[in-house]
DNA sequence: AGCAATTAGATTGCTTGCAATTTAATTGCT
DNA sequence: AGCAATTAAATTGCAAGCAATCTAATTGCT
């Protein structure tokens, strides 16, 4: 009764860690986020709230509907991120005369000014790695998500 | 006193989120959870859960530094994480009687079953993909990460 | 042996992220 | 107009993830 189970130890073993095409894709983000955060904390964003400031940045009002499409997050994400960035004093949050059921995420003047210290922050993080490099890792990362965009059974988002 | 910020509205901009490396990759990860957490729930596993089983699944027993290692997650994050598939009745945890610094998990013989159970997932994840496009998934990955690995200033980790 | 430095995990405190549910506003249909 | 269905956010409950700190065991050095 000592080997009960034990099959497929071989490589053709689906359930190998290195043969997993998502584990890296994990494993990345984790790295990515420890990188983000030192040099963001300097600005007092977390990595998706300097998400949610991008998109604010190139529309200075959004709905949380419109911001979680953009990002693929969802209020139950949102909501207490946008109430922290609300405290933080980078927006502020009101619901839309028009339709009282949309919540209205607006850049305070203090969010604009952000901006200008937030301009190093890509060049900052590609620093780490050579030019040529940069380029690569974004014909990667457009590849995979065009070929991941096509999967059968897609979430809800914004589709 | 208008315009007081507003610079760079041109697609040189660093700071449109289209331009962003990272976006895409923290996009991605997202749905991949989402994709994985109904067909992990079924084995009473989340997606980082599933990653550590893998593990063991090779390697009976292991510290939780080697699965930190492996899964470049530190204590903080796996300690209670381990807790809860000991709860499960997945795992067990025991001081490393040879150093009681040590903390290894191993494997129940629920644990060993349950990888029965587990071997249809990756196909059932990849069938929302058409098979060249696994192939494709997988090359960008390697590259993506190989890239990565590159970074300068790298994390702790293993290293 | 004795003690400082190191190492391995655990703990604390905080921010995501998501499923499921709830609440309130709006639409659509008759 | 009246009411069911839909929609947008908020809320609840839980599991990660990580920095910082703490504790206990081991190493290393004299």
């Amino acid at each position: 009764m000592s080997k009960v189970v034990a099959t497929q130890a071989g490589e053709d073993d689906p359930l190998l860690l290195d043969r997993q095409v998502c584990f890296p894709l994990y494993a990345a983000t984790n790295l990515l986020n420890r990188l983000y955060g030192p040099v963001l904390a300097k600005l007092g964003l977390t990595y998706p709230q300097y998400l949610v400031m991008l998109v604010l940045w190139e529309h200075q009002v959004q709905s949380v509907g419109e911001l979680g499409a953009r990002l693929y997050l969802d209020s139950g994400t949102l909501t207490p991120l946008l109430k922290r960035m609300e405290a933080a004093g980078f927006v502020t949050r009101a619901r839309d005369p028009a339709d009282e059921r949309r919540v209205l995420v607006t850049l305070t003047a203090e969010g604009k000014v952000l901006r200008e210290r937030a301009l190093h922050v890509p060049e900052t993080m590609a620093n780490g790695y050579r030019p040529d490099d940069v380029d690569s890792l974004r014909e990667s990362v457009r590849q995979l998500v065009s070929t991941l965009a096509q999967h059968k059974t897609r979430p809800p988002a914004t589709e």
